[in-house]
DNA sequence: GTGAAAGCGCTAACAA
DNA sequence: TTGTTAGCGCTTTCAC
């Protein structure tokens, strides 16, 4: 088939592209009685503009990139949903990169954007990104760009994510009322603001029931699940092992589970755990899940929300736009 | 920050611009100076060139689509994983797009595309796609598609998919060597062919051990999961439930299995019950759950590399590729 | 080995 | 209200 183009409809209706162009688009300044020949004609020959003609001319994408460190994680997985969500409805495409947590990766992703191929960029970051200057080239070339979720505390712009600090101090309080004592924390990266928030509520929580460090238990967790199970195991195989784990992050919760069955440790008996997860699953492990449950269909959807508005109006400031969403505490019979 | 193009760095080296767009795709027509010289200066001024332009001249956007019903499902999640890791090592941007089982939306997503915004497909069609006139339409535009896991049997193109048929076989095979008589199986749709194949595979099972029709249990879950659930209770509450199930998509275990708590039966007593599941948690489900696990990793790599190589060589025939992957038994406590 | 020129399909000034 | 023209940034003949 043909691909049928603005010079087509033209010269079949004996118009210019101009007057072509503006009547597809509504303009005011084309009458009405050519607007619906010019419509109907497009319709019959099924005209589809050129995404990239347009593009080049308007410098404007209609696309946005959402930028993630992985898919298969329930958070990430619900968060593009909301994600699309908006962008369906504002017309907009949605370029997905995964950094699989490498920092090298996500900078080459970033670089390129330089090239205008995208309107905008929702951004997680990577457990390994030390530093923002990608980030910050990428903002001077006046692409905005929202963080979500794995948000960087030093760049200026909006950031969308759970109250960090508060859902460990949660977590954590939990446990202790639940009778833990020796608690531990896992981890997924030192960097990471989130992580490190998330282990700050987890701290002030401890101190606050007088706890002395020497019972806090900081573990730090990889991309490497083998890597994680043994880690996790020589925490709990020891006399002095730990009484409660909070996961700081949903795949972990595999790791815990298994080791505690490796080594005959009871959930909750023996060991109580809590995870941040939106497993849909979490009801029916053995034995269900208390879960720190982040929203994040809402944070994908506020995240790309900010985003639009910034392209709406240039003079929205994107740095006073922050938001953050609470987590719900689910109990359930792992604690 | 100033946008640097081709024109830019023609002037900075007194060259022409064709010159220079030359030497950065390293054509043997210019002199190893110069493209020394030329790529040293892009290199400096950190030049990305615009996508939009080149995709105009080459009628090429070194981009792909992905269409599939959601994302937040494990086989989803994997695949996306499986094409992301191709395409990257492609230089291939992915554009996803989510029908949310829609046919309505997947026309108007496919008929998009007529516009060359993506230079190949991988789709995996929505519940509700009763027909294949929007793919033929686009494959009439020189678009090349590849469908993979939810495959249409009509369409002339590569399918990558897992064998559902013996999937669905093996699954209620696998309910019958353990002693379960009445096998029910969960549909999601009537009309899609994995479901048909499966099911079809589990009635060959059934009928090879000699049980009657009338022991069969078809039950068409939806895209609700309260709906589901009553649906599934509504089965199971009953002198003459099942005493097996067979979920043919992962989300309607979470269904099964608080049925199954609500009404107090017992898994695998009361009821054994075997998913089509990707779930990482599988194992630490209460009680674990036998699963038919598919490749989704491998088919999303293999669906994506076919349509590279349909990129590649022009003469290369989609439709004398497709491929089947096996589905993996993982038995468990569930049955 | 390098450059001039045309043009991908569209939009936006500016004329008419 | 419609048309002419230029040009977005790049690639690709075709001359030189």
């Amino acid at each position: 088939m043909e691909n049928i183009n603005l010079k087509t409809l033209a010269a079949q209706l004996h118009l210019s592209t101009a007057t072509v162009s503006k009547a597809l688009r509504d303009s005011h300044e084309i009458s009405d009685e050519t607007k619906q020949r010019v419509r109907a004609l497009a319709a019959a020959l099924n005209y589809i503009p050129n995404p990239y003609a347009s593009s080049l001319r308007k410098k404007s994408s209609k696309t946005i990139a959402v930028v993630i460190p992985e898919v298969a994680d329930s958070f990430f997985a619900e968060a593009i949903n909301g994600i699309e969500a908006v962008a369906q409805s504002k017309g907009y495409h949605v370029l997905i990169y995964l950094t699989h947590e490498s920092f090298e990766k996500e900078k080459a992703i970033l670089m390129d954007f330089q090239s205008g191929r995208v309107d905008g960029v929702l951004l997680s970051v990577s457990a390994e990104t030390v530093n923002t200057n990608h980030i910050l080239t990428l903002q001077s070339h006046q692409i905005p760009i929202v963080v979500f979720d794995r948000i960087c505390d030093e760049i200026k712009t909006a950031k969308v994510s759970t109250d960090d600090y508060n859902s460990g101090y949660k977590a954590a309080q939990h446990l202790i009322d639940r009778g833990y004592k020796k608690i531990a924390y896992l981890s997924i990266s030192k960097t990471l603001s989130i992580s490190r928030k998330r282990m700050n509520g987890y701290m002030q929580a401890m101190k606050e029931n007088n706890f002395l460090p020497a019972e806090f238990y900081i573990c730090e967790c990889t991309t490497d699940d083998e890597y994680n199970n043994a880690v996790i195991e020589n925490l709990l195989n020891n006399e002095n092992r730990p009484d409660g784990i909070i996961a700081s992050v949903e795949k972990l919760t595999t790791s815990v589970y298994s080791a505690c069955r490796r080594l005959q440790l009871k959930i909750p008996e023996d060991v109580g755990v809590i995870s941040f997860s939106n497993l849909k699953t979490a009801a029916i492990l053995n034995p269900s899940l208390t879960t720190i449950t982040q929203p994040a269909f809402d944070i994908g959807n506020a995240a790309a929300s900010l985003l639009f508005k910034s392209f709406e109006k240039k003079s929205f400031q994107l740095d006073a736009e922050s938001q953050s969403f609470p987590s719900v505490l689910h109990i359930r019979n792992s604690t």
